[in-house]
DNA sequence: CGTAATATGTTGCTTATACGACATATTGAT
DNA sequence: ATCAATATGTCGTATAAGCAACATATTACG
């Protein structure tokens, strides 16, 4: 149960936003998208848009984390093993090619900062119901440093082209697995 | 361009709760369909029901008006001639054989009157099209007398089996056709 | 480079929708 | 037949969304 309910029409306006950008995203690059052509897709007021969003980065921004979300598909079971990682590996490099197309020059940074901050949610998540009379600074640092490892590695596998992403997180997983778990 | 913009929430509201009507018919009798189901299903509140519609009973003959509408495929280039008889004849009695199952009884009458209302729009635009300079109220009772024959006709063919109902249309359309065009 | 067209961002006001409360009506169970 | 549960219908208030207008910024074109 949630403690605390959203109105039914933010939920759908949101929403309205979100698939025009995912729309509009499929037929032109990023940066080409204005937030007319976002109000006019979602066939809401501009007015409205300001109400829900900051500017179209703002939307980019959410509109992209809640896709890495998906993909990420999180669920309350998640243990930190090799499970986790390779899942967790799948998902990034999934996303980052499926942007590899519509967002050139520009957006790598903004890209960059969703995946550690997804990562780190995560990571911060399972260590602290793993370990929970830890730290929480000390699990902070350890999920920052797991998010940016992972997304470093990513990075890695972007520049070779042997080894599936599968392959590749699972020769690098001991790596990993030592002096956490 | 239309002479009247509707506002687009109300559109959008209208929707919601015309699908969810459509949908919860899918699953159980027109008549153990409730406000508060619909309302569910619609994820609106009450109120906006009540904004909209004036009971369930309204959303009902709304609804299915636009089904059978849809059904008709209407479009401009209506003639009065064999292929419209038997295009709307199809309709209608497809209309009625996929209600059959969902309103048993007490429901007959607000079927055929929406059926009868929609063919009489149907007729009159078409008469007026073709006849502009009759007398208004003529081509009223003209399209409201072709409108009772044609339900007419689909009543008398839900009660053989031996025809489809193009069969049965094209063998009454020389008596349609005789005396109007 | 200058100008026109387009997009952005904001504002005040209006309309649509949500909420909770309430009284009444209907339905289901005993 | 009675009572409890559920549904209906309405109301006052609050919030979200739409509209038109406006000033400013950006982009495209000649």
């Amino acid at each position: 149960m949630t403690k605390h309910k959203i109105d039914p029409r933010v939920q759908r306006t949101r929403r309205l936003i979100m698939d025009a950008f995912i729309e509009l995203s499929s037929q032109k690059e990023f940066r080409d998208i204005t937030v007319k052509d976002i109000t006019i897709e979602a066939m809401i007021n501009r007015a409205t848009f300001y109400y829900h969003f900051h500017d179209i980065y703002d939307l980019q921004e959410k509109a992209l984390s809640e896709v890495l979300l998906i993909k990420l598909e999180c669920n309350e079971s998640y243990k930190l093993n090799e499970d986790l990682f390779i899942n967790v590996f799948k998902a990034i490099t999934n996303f980052q090619c499926a942007l590899s197309n519509r967002c050139h020059r520009g957006y790598e940074d903004t890209i960059a900062r969703i995946i550690r901050e997804q990562l780190e949610v995560i990571f911060y998540t399972v260590l602290k119901k793993e370990h929970p009379t830890h730290d929480q600074e000390a699990l902070k640092i350890a999920s920052g440093m797991l998010s940016w490892a992972i997304y470093g590695a990513s990075i890695k596998w972007k520049q070779q082209t042997t080894q599936t992403s599968e392959q590749y997180i699972q020769s690098i997983i001991p790596y990993l697995m030592r002096g956490i778990a």
